[in-house]
RNA sequence: CGGGCUGUAGCGCAGCCUGGCUAGCGCGCUACCUUGGGGUGGUAGAGGUCGUGGGUUCGAAUCCCGCCAGCCCGACCA
């Protein structure tokens, strides 16, 4: 046994701390080593931020609010634009791409959507720099007129073009995409969470009836849902919006909603249907069959680098980072093992051949990506650098295995590790990989599940919202299902416990009595602490 | 935009209160040795205008004033 049997597990109770007895109780005053300090109970939000270090996924910029995605982070984010542009295509939608610019009057145009983003937005207001005497240094020369935004969201900057582009029913509807950075200017950030700048896609529809652009709303969320479960392994809920947390401008919004390993929960997509608002706004109007002038209605759905925060607060454990196979930037990091030059010669030969036998085996639309680690490092630095990168299979290949003809093949989401022939695992990596992606995604549920508590009144939504340590609050609480009667009567209450509205699941809901009054209800919601 | 805090080597910090040798420590980095199915141990070394501008003083990382930058707690948020 390679690993130590503490390892490697995952459940829903290991979150909690452990108790004072438990923990003298431990054999050999040997405390369980973690590759990641502190762990997930001990300060959850610092452990989130040293997965991302030790994984070298992001960093922070010089520039306020802004991180670095570098290679290992943005080689996954290309597996999701792959996976998804695919999704996107394959219902119909068309990339293309708009300005980072917006002028400030077309923000202007539909009053809440201002009232929305005004508060964050970046401004541009000079076209030019100029030496400064007085500093020695630069100054903005050469005001523009109108000032520019730098895009928040593009809904206006879009819906300007389109208000050109369609004249005729014939014209629509318009399906498209766009892959693009937005910037919002926040107070408080975390890397992939809430970022001043991130890269995110948005879809902007047009069509000629409300009922088609419902459809597409819902279709999208579904896109969404059948992405984040089969590729990313996270679990979500979808629902629709209360008014008060609604896109500003939007008649509804629909969104999936995951649950993190501390239970809070984190909005993961969101599809707007827009109803008239911005075309009413941007006039963007169509001739219908019969020749009367209508105005269209439009949709608006997105998701964002955010997602890697949701993948990374799913999945990764104490020693790290852990990747869902399918979106893997590698799905196998070979470890040759040797001692002299006579046996690296070897060794490298055969694990050159593995690496190109793997290579020709297709997994999750690519070829399977091996990568061999060569560098003259210790083999347990290398070891665990791959572990923290959550890199899903880790083959060794010593003089003994190649003797065998077998390899020693260890999987990072249970720590479990083999010898397998050679043979069997070129046959078998698809069904290994499956079985991790389906594993992971397994025990999410299970935690989703675990910590899913259907309520029905105050005091027990008081108490699953109340951490038992106020100074230090331990991971508690989870999905509360409520029946409410009202937004606005709920409202003090989540504000006092700091929870939120998250969703009104679309699935298995109807009338109730409300938790809180008692009165009739018509729907349930998602109730959460959130990020 | 309110309240608190911090700027000293790539990163993390000590020194400052009570001014005084050549400004230290850990990690990381470089070289060599050692080790080799697990994050090894050793030796040597590189790296600092102590955020910035001024003042006090024989002497300032240390005391005083200004400025700049960043962090944390609130309101806001994919």
């Amino acid at each position: 046994m390679i690993f130590p049997p503490w390892k490697g597990y995952f459940s829903a109770v290991q979150l909690e701390q452990p108790s004072p007895s438990q923990a003298s109780v431990t054999p050999m005053n040997k405390a369980p080593q973690t590759a990641i300090t502190p762990t997930r109970s001990q300060d959850y939000p610092e452990w989130y931020q040293q997965v991302i270090k030790h994984a070298d996924l992001a960093e922070n910029s010089p520039v306020r609010g802004c991180m670095v995605i570098k290679p290992w982070g943005y080689a996954l984010w290309e597996n999701m634009q792959r996976a998804l542009d695919k999704m996107f295509k394959d219902t119909g939608h068309q990339n293309a791409y708009f300005p980072l610019f917006i002028p400030m009057s077309f923000l202007e145009k539909e009053a809440q959507h201002v009232e929305g983003f005004a508060k964050e937005c970046a401004v541009v207001t000079h076209h030019r720099l100029e030496p400064d005497p007085e500093t020695g240094g630069l100054r903005p020369a050469g005001p523009l007129e109108e000032p520019l935004i730098v895009r928040p969201t593009s809904e206006t900057i879009i819906g300007a073009m389109y208000a050109k582009w369609v004249q005729s029913y014939r014209d629509l509807p318009i399906l498209i995409n766009q892959w693009a950075n937005v910037v919002r200017w926040e107070m408080r950030t975390r890397l992939f969470l809430r970022t001043a700048e991130f890269l995110w896609q948005e879809g902007h529809t047009v069509h000629a009836t409300s009922e088609e652009a419902i459809e597409e709303t819902n279709k999208m969320l579904k896109v969404y849902a059948d992405f984040a479960e089969n590729w990313m392994a996270v679990p979500v809920i979808q629902g629709e919006k209360t008014p008060g947390e609604r896109f500003p401008g939007a008649d509804m919004t629909l969104s999936i909603e995951a649950m993190m390993q501390d239970r809070k929960a984190l909005q993961a997509g969101t599809s707007h249907f827009l109803g008239q608002n911005f075309s009413k706004a941007q006039e963007i109007r169509f001739q219908d069959k019969d020749g009367q002038l209508a105005y269209a209605w439009t949709t608006s759905w997105g998701v964002s680098t955010r997602l890697i925060g949701a993948l990374i607060m799913t999945h990764a454990d104490d020693d790290g980072l852990v990747l869902p196979p399918r979106l893997a930037p590698a799905h196998a990091v070979i470890l040759p093992i040797y001692r002299d030059e006579e046996s690296r010669v070897q060794v490298l030969e055969y694990c050159n051949r593995l690496k190109a036998d793997l290579g020709k085996v297709a997994y999750a639309g690519r070829a399977v990506e091996v990568q061999i680690d060569d560098r003259d490092l210790r083999g347990g630095e290398k070891k665990w650098y791959h572990v923290k990168r959550g890199v899903p299979l880790r083959i060794e290949v010593g003089p003994k295995d190649i003797a065998k003809d077998a390899v020693f093949v260890a999987r990072r989401d249970t720590g479990e590790s083999t010898s397998v022939g050679r043979a069997d695992l070129v046959a078998n990596i698809t069904t290994m990989l499956d079985n991790i992606q389906n594993n992971l995604f397994e025990r999410a549920k299970k935690l989703q599940a675990d910590n899913t508590v259907t309520i029905t009144n105050e005091k027990d939504f008081r108490a699953y919202f109340t951490p038992k340590n106020a100074d230090e609050p331990e991971i508690h609480g989870g999905f509360a299902l409520c029946h409410f009667a009202s937004e606005e009567l709920v409202q003090p209450l989540l504000d006092e416990l700091k929870v939120t509205i998250r969703c009104m699941p679309l699935e298995n809901n109807g009338p109730g009595t409300c938790f809180l009054t008692g009165q009739p209800a018509e729907r349930m919601a998602v109730f959460a602490k959130a990020y």
